[in-house]
DNA sequence: CAGAATCCACGGTGATACTG
DNA sequence: CAGTATCACCGTGGATTCTG
């Protein structure tokens, strides 16, 4: 926590309406197709699923295996990189845990 | 890391492209006035900090004490419930320090 | 000094339809 | 199945001006 902020990194790298939430899957599964992925986020849309995993990829946190067959399929692993990213995933969900009470989920909104 | 991702109340309190900012330097600093703030963190403009402060007084992290003098005074501080937020803060810096090479910053721009 | 009040631009997100 | 392609919305953030 030295001089300057370096936090905004990780931040951007899990912020996006539910880019923490693919991550959170991806981690419990290992790997997942994306049909499954949108079982277990069942208000996502196809577009921002690809683009949040399309961002994961280019950030080297998941990997992309496609297996050229018919009908498509494709797998979504964590990289090594990506596996680094687990304790911090863990902090914030046992905070989240902890003050689940407290934080009703309201944003503030200016009167 | 159990069963429903709780992950987003905490990312919510740190997501806004100064929050995290703000809070870091009220935490190095125990306390902050107004236009200290403002020299601490030069682009933000008085609306945005303004905002972003009473969304943390809305939450319980900061408090605010207002000293009734002529020019007008009020220092921000971080709350009891405000400071359990540190270690979360010291391991996003952490992971930010160390993974600074890699990420340079870019989103990813879908092509 | 520490804001409140507007007005405005932009980009992230969503809905829908199409494709290899 | 696993995506693209478009279009439209609306909330966040920025610039500016005014106030106690």
């Amino acid at each position: 926590m030295s001089i300057p902020c370096k936090a905004n990194e990780v931040l951007e790298l899990l912020t996006g309406k539910w880019k923490h939430i693919i991550l959170y899957h991806i981690m419990e599964h290992e790997t997942l197709r994306f049909s499954e992925l949108q079982k277990l986020i069942p208000n996502i849309t196809k577009k921002m699923l690809t683009t949040h995993l399309r961002e994961f990829e280019h950030n080297q946190i998941i990997s992309r295996k496609i297996y050229p067959s018919v009908p498509p399929k494709v797998e979504y692993t964590l990289t090594d990189y990506g596996k680094e990213l687990k304790p911090i995933m863990e902090t914030l969900h046992e905070w989240g845990d902890q003050h689940a009470k407290r934080d009703n989920g309201d944003r503030y909104i200016v009167p």
